[in-house]
DNA sequence: ATGGTTTTTGTAATCGTTTACATATTTGGT
DNA sequence: ACCAAATATGTAAACGATTACAAAAACCAT
């Protein structure tokens, strides 16, 4: 492998006008530039990463640590970073917490050791709690989740909002004993719970709400567990992707058709919530903007370290499908909260 | 932060003993040990992985790269990937390169400039062409997609024999005008697209195939194209999870039901496809499985460098649903090809 | 021409480890 | 108790870049 006094040797030069040149550096010759670009191409030389990151103390890197990769909405959201990264010349260390926070722990450490520029950082509830920015050698931004309170660049969807619309299109379809499944180890479960209640409350109905891990496994057990029992439930809701999932399967295993008997709605407009008949009315993100307004933040507070922090939210659109149909009285189970 | 001469003065040893402490290596007395150990808790010493790596020119990292990280089966994979680097303490580098031979060659480059242990990749068919894992400073392993002759160890499904069985059901089933849609940018839309052409022409019948490049979008496109025209194919069937995906929402669009009037079939299990009534049939493959062979390959090549090339081939199962259910001739279109 | 700026170039120190080699210590056989 | 061999420890030289500083060259107004 060629080396730098190499490249210096060839160009006839010394090594520092080659790294000048290199690091794009002004205040070195046209002719010495034009020889060192020849000699590295001649020698085929690619620098030592290591070497320079130990000299120069800095790295071209960013982390992004999702809570769970399964999730069609962190590999868009990351499909998103990647693609800015990757016109800003920045290489990204893709992690996945799997919602654990000890995993989450042990990734913002390694971003430490490898003295990443910057992380973009989906946490989990028991990451988010306490959360500071401060606390850590890089700048963080926070994705998807984030408290009203938290001292950290974020972009989130207006999670309240965007449940309590959903809820509120069900119940004036005439959907009344609506049960919301959540999952606890999330901000945005947390606060999507949050306008649901609120939703339900306003129209004096009753909350009854299912906190759980936010898989699809546990979701389709827990709703199983639910459609046995009677009076059937009028709607369920799911505050995310996954948790639908989990949802539509128990109602398809259970052989209970929506939105005849039971209706269906939830989070993140994924391509086969169209495709089961008749359609599942959801609420659906921006998800590559969310993502773009990420690292957009991180790198602006990359190069302003000091600016206020930013928060950016995104509103989620309600797409109205066959699942929330409006009830007709015939076929609607009579709701006797 | 504490350097390791910190902790060597701390602990009263020399800088070599706390290195040699931290390395694991063996000839340093258990005194020595406790020591190094308690001082390196105490300043809470992290090792500087530039240094490290500059001087050992070693890193604790692999590289995978991956063809589309939308694909599900892809981020089932590197969750495999993920796992058993984890147990083994190494780190992973993960790029997309997006159906890209040029980002495939960019990312490969930054692998070497990474100076990484090993790489897994699911290469394009350019990329593919006259590969050798010789040509690259570190192991290579392949997944997802091989020739027949590729110098390299891969871990792939037995493709050609999955279609065959696919398409061979189909035929059984009643279905004989049946068009195969692949991808052309991958070795395993090519020989999914073999094993359909030679259960066709087994049952004398006429091959149909549609290449094109694999996203959700251009099999949608392709596939609305084609149900347009008269008279209308028995089935459709798809060499990957996204074009069935896009051959699904075709159907949906045109409002033309399966199996009643064209039959559907494709390949990989995701979720969606046993909810979209009446449920899809597949190619189920052992996703996860496949990840973990080829992570647990890659350990093997650089365990020991000089092995004989090795191949791990797994065998897909058929899934049989309602979306290509055996044809009763009252519904039938008659088959006039 | 001259001396003072400014700009360009080169030399050598430095980043924080690992590890080759030298030295000190222990071990064990006589 | 002694010496050779084996083992434990320390010293200092790498690893390959960046960059502070010094030196040289170029520029410009007098």
């Amino acid at each position: 492998m060629a080396q730098i006094k190499d490249v210096a040797k060839q160009a006839g030069v010394s090594v520092a006008s080659v790294s000048r040149v290199l690091a794009g550096h002004a205040g070195v010759s046209e002719s010495i530039r034009q020889r060192v670009l020849a000699a590295v191409q001649e020698l085929e030389y690619r620098p030592d990463l290591a070497a320079r990151r130990l000299r120069s103390r800095q790295t071209d890197t960013i982390g992004l640590i999702v809570s769970d990769i399964r999730n069609p909405f962190f590999t868009e959201v990351s499909r998103a970073v990647e693609d800015v990264a990757y016109q800003h010349r920045l290489r990204v260390i893709l992690c996945n917490a799997d919602e654990d926070p000890e995993k989450e722990a042990l990734y913002l450490d390694l971003m430490r050791d490898e003295n990443v520029r910057g992380v973009i950082l989906s946490p989990t509830f028991a990451t988010l709690t306490g959360f500071r920015s401060h606390d850590y050698p890089f700048p963080v931004v926070l994705v998807d989740r984030c408290d009203r309170d938290t001292a950290a660049d974020a972009v989130v969807l207006d999670n309240i909002d965007a449940a309590y619309r959903l809820t509120t299109h069900l119940i004036e379809n005439g959907y009344r004993r609506n049960i919301f499944f959540y999952g606890t180890t999330s901000a945005t479960g947390r606060q999507r719970h949050e306008g649901y209640a609120t939703a339900m409350a306003a129209h004096g109905l009753e909350v009854h709400a299912e906190a759980l891990p936010a898989t699809v496994d546990r979701a389709r057990a827990a709703a199983r567990e639910r459609l046995r029992r009677r009076p059937l439930p009028d709607a369920l809701v799911a505050s995310s992707g996954l948790i639908l999932l989990g949802l539509t399967e128990a109602l398809r295993e259970t052989r209970i058709r929506f939105p005849d008997s039971v209706a269906l709605a939830g989070f993140d407009d994924l391509p086969w919530t169209r495709l089961v008949e008749p359609g599942i009315t959801v609420i659906a993100q921006p998800i590559y903007d969310i993502g773009r307004a990420a690292i957009e933040l991180l790198l602006q507070r990359i190069a302003k370290p000091e600016q206020a922090v930013r928060r950016v939210v995104l509103r989620g659109e309600l797409v109205e499908r066959g699942s929330s149909a409006k009830r007709t009285g015939a076929t609607a189970s009579a709701s006797m909260a």
